[in-house]
Formats: structure tokens, C-alpha cells, sequence
DNA sequence: CCAAACCTTAACCTTTACGTTAAGGTTAGG
DNA sequence: CCTAACCTTAACGTAAAGGTTAAGGTTTGG
């Protein structure tokens, strides 16, 4: 049979171009995120260049912590506006505000960061002791005396 | 009844401080993440202040990505180690491997940012467009063509 | 002709992190 | 005493994102 004369290819090939599974595509394809461009005569489900972009864009999506419903409703509430300009008006609207989201997960990530550095550098001190004993004792370390505030994340677990 | 004697509070209470609900405490207490320090003669839970860092603790890890039966399994065999530093060492390790991991995300949602930068100032030459027509005549824009590479974000949806 | 490797729909299973009743007991205030 | 606002356990419900199985039809290679 002919494979590479038209751009056609099964959903085993989508799977694999995409790196999801067939029965991931056939569940984005039930809750509308995406539709073969034909079926060939046996049934089985023909797609297209597009139908890739499709899956890499969903893709994005879920990476920027959407749900396929939202996405879902994104994709129905795009394609009712009619005028192309007004489409992109819209993409870059909702765009913007995902790269405001975006920055703000990276300002938590960088806060969890200093936090974890700040614990780990405390616990770097607890490395050079030598002597044996349960973490009782470590509650009335007298090696972390300057520092009074014990971090969250060593606290919580020790004094336990 | 004597509320503030003792640093002791009820589920309510501790609900409020953390911002969980009553139900959440309750549920993390079934899967092995806190338990009440005790309980009061009617059976209420009373909970002290390392319950409160506990939960803080439990809130973080969460940040971090793990599900709360990998903070249970974390937890239970770090209760297992006998020797406070070695529980120290071990805390190390473990919040080294996090750091890594939190720095890799960061990584990630800065590519992301990139490519959102990338598809909004795509987007920023159709808002200089006027004209009124629909989205297949935006494929073959002449503003667009000194960028010949549409940005994913934009393509996958235009050509749909 | 047969087996392996595709494809189809339909329907049930799974995990996570709680929410939501149900059916009460307890306590504080008026 | 009454009500509102707490608390208890138990158990069922939910949404997300598929996985798995059943019960086939199709196609390709040897």
C-alpha cells in the first residue's frame, strides 16, 4: 500500500511522531481537542502534518498547567470568532497573560530554591559532626548557634 | 474551657493557621503524613505547634511535585534512621537532588517563557493589521514574511 | 495459509487529593 | 432550653488523564 505518496498517516504513526500514546490521541480526540482530517475506507483514522502541531500545541498547553477541558474550551471558543486579526487579538491576549503565569511559577520555583539552599547550607554544618546520637541531641546542636531560625524543612522533620 | 494554657488546639484551629480544610488534615492523618499530638476526653484532636510545621513541611514537598504517599514513604523511612546526623545527612541528599530538579524546572518554564515571547511579538504585527477577512488569508500574510517560521503556538491554531 | 502487527469501538479500572453527605456527640452563648 | 458552631467516623462521589481488556477486522511478510 502507498504510505509516503500523501501526507496521510495512521494513528500508530501519529503516536509515535508525537511521543503520546494511540489511545491518548483517540481521548483528545473524544473530548474534542482534535479530529482525524479523514478515515480511510477500513475506518482507521488518517492525519496530517496539522494534526502534529496539534498534539505539540496541546502539549504546551498542559505544560503551562491547563486541563483538556479548558483546553477544550479555549479551542471551541476560538474557532466561533470569525475574522482572522480578531483571532490573533485573541491568541496574543491570552498568550500575554500565560507568560505573566509563567514568570510567576518561576518567582515560586526561585523562592522554593532559596529556601532549599538555605536548608541545605544549614545542614552542610550537621556534615562535620561526628558524634552519634539521635536527633533529639541536634534539637541543642551547639554548632548552629548563629543561626537561631532553624529552616522549615529541617525543623518540621527533626523535632517530629 | 481553657483554650490558649496550653499550646494546644483543635482541628479547626489548625485548619485555619495552615489554610487546609478540617477534611484535608483529617486525610493526611489516614495516609500517615501527621497524627495528633493527642486527643482530648471527647475525642477531639489536639494538635501543638510542629503539627503546624508539619503541615507547612507536607505543603512544600507538595510544591516540589511529590504525591503524599511518596512524602508518607519518605517520612516512614526517615523515622527509621537511628542517628540524628545520619538523618541529617540523608535530609542533604535529599533536598540536593530537589534543588536539581527545581533549578531544571525553572529551566523548562523559561523555554516556555521564550516561546510565548517568541509567539506574542509574532503577534504583535497582526495587531497592526486592519483588514477584515478570516484566518486562511492570515497564513499568507505579507507582514509575516520576514519571519518565514510561524511559532508553533501560533500555527497550530491558525491552521487548523 | 498463518502469525505478527496494525486498526476499530466499548467499557471498565486506576490514582490523587480531597469534597460531600450522613448521622450523630459536644460545647458556647443567649 | 435552643441554636449555632464545633467535633467524630464512615462511606460514597469526583475530576483528570489516560491504561487495560475484550472482541474483533485488516494487512503484511514468509
Amino acid at each position: 500500500m502507498e504510505k509516503l505518496d500523501c501526507p496521510l498517516f495512521h494513528i500508530g504513526q501519529l503516536a509515535e511522531k508525537t511521543g503520546k500514546t494511540s489511545r491518548a490521541i483517540r481521548f483528545y480526540e473524544q473530548r474534542g481537542l482534535i479530529a482525524p482530517k479523514s478515515r480511510s475506507e477500513n475506518g482507521y483514522r488518517l492525519y496530517d502534518e496539522k494534526s502534529l502541531f496539534r498534539i505539540e500545541w496541546i502539549e504546551r498547553l498542559q505544560e503551562m498547567g491547563f486541563s483538556l477541558n479548558e483546553i477544550r474550551d479555549f479551542l471551541s471558543s476560538f474557532s466561533e470568532k470569525a475574522s482572522g486579526p480578531q483571532k490573533m487579538q485573541e491568541l496574543h491576549t491570552f498568550y500575554s497573560s500565560q507568560l505573566r503565569e509563567t514568570e510567576q511559577k518561576m518567582q515560586r520555583l526561585k523562592l522554593l530554591a532559596t529556601e532549599l539552599k538555605h536548608s541545605i547550607s544549614f545542614l552542610e554544618i550537621c556534615n562535620s559532626c561526628n558524634e552519634e546520637h539521635g536527633s533529639a541531641a541536634c534539637v541543642s546542636c551547639t554548632r548552629q548557634t548563629e543561626k537561631e531560625d532553624w529552616p522549615l524543612l529541617v525543623s518540621a522533620l527533626v523535632n517530629s
